[in-house]
DNA sequence: AATGTGTGTTTACATTTGTAATCAATGAAA
DNA sequence: TTTCATTGATTACAAATGTAAACACACATT
C-alpha cells in the first residue's frame, strides 16, 4: 500500500536519498540546484512526506532532521514495475525493444546490456 | 510540447489505438472491460482528450468518431524517455539492472532480451 | 404528437499537486 | 531586553485529475 511519491515529493527523496539526516534548510539546499523552489516549498513537501510516513522525523532542539523511511531501491522496484505493467504489459522486452527502436538505445548501451546479462546468467 | 496524458485519459488512449475511430459508446464499451466507469466518465475524458488535440473527431451525423491523433509508439518514447531520465539518469542500463536485482527478470525473459540485442547490433 | 434514448456540452465537486504566504514560537544577536 | 532570524504549523489557492450529474437537443418509437 505504499504511498504515491509526487514528482515534487520525488526531488526531495533524491536529496534524502544521497544524505541524511538532513534539516529542512539543508535539504532544501540542496534542492535548489535543481529546481527553483523556496524554502517555504520545500517545507511542505518534507510535511507532506513525513504525513505519508516517507520520511521520518527526529527532533534535534527545535527542529526536525529528516530521513527516508522508503529505500531508493524499493520505491524504484516500485516504480519500475508499475512502469512497465501499464506500458508495456508488464514485460521488459517490449521495453527494451522500444527504446532501441526509437534509438534511445546507444551501441555503448547494448554492449553494457549484454554484459549485465551474461553476468546474471551465472 | 506534447500536452501530458493522465492516467485515466490514457485507458481510453490504450483503446483508440487499438482500434478506431469509435464513438464514445464505443469506447466505453470497451474501457469498462478495464475500469469501473460511467459512460459520462468516458466522455468527459475524449472532451478532455480532444481539447488537448490529443485524439481528434470526425462528425458522424450527430456523434463522434474519435481517433488518437498521436501515436502509441510516439507516446510511449516520451514516456519512456522521461521515466528513464528522472529515475535512471537517462541511462537504460541502470533500468535493467535495477529490474533484474528486483528479480523482474525471468531467466526466459534475459533470453529473450539477449535475442533481441543480438539481433540489433546486425 | 408525445416520449424515450443516445449524443455532446456544461457544470460539479472532492482530491492531489505545485507553489507558496502567513503565523506563532523560540532562540540568537544587539 | 527588544529585535531579528529560524523553524515548524496552518492556511491559501490555482491547476490537474478522477469521477461523474444535469442539461439540451435531435432522432427513433409509440
Amino acid at each position: 500500500m505504499s504511498e504515491r511519491i509526487s514528482d515534487a515529493e520525488h526531488a526531495v527523496m533524491e536529496v534524502l536519498w544521497k544524505r541524511a539526516p538532513l534539516t529542512a534548510a539543508e535539504v532544501a539546499d540542496q534542492v535548489v540546484r535543481e529546481k527553483d523552489w523556496s524554502l517555504q516549498t520545500v517545507k511542505t513537501l518534507l510535511s507532506r512526506l513525513a504525513a505519508k510516513a516517507v520520511v521520518g522525523t527526529e527532533r534535534d532542539g527545535r527542529r526536525f532532521l529528516y530521513s527516508p523511511l522508503v529505500e531508493r531501491d524499493d520505491y524504484l522496484t516500485g516504480v519500475s514495475r508499475n512502469f512497465v505493467d501499464r506500458l508495456f504489459g508488464g514485460k521488459v522486452m517490449p521495453l527494451v525493444a522500444h527504446l532501441a527502436e526509437a534509438d534511445e538505445l546507444s551501441a555503448e548501451d547494448i554492449r553494457e546490456i549484454e554484459e549485465l546479462l551474461r553476468e546474471l546468467k551465472k
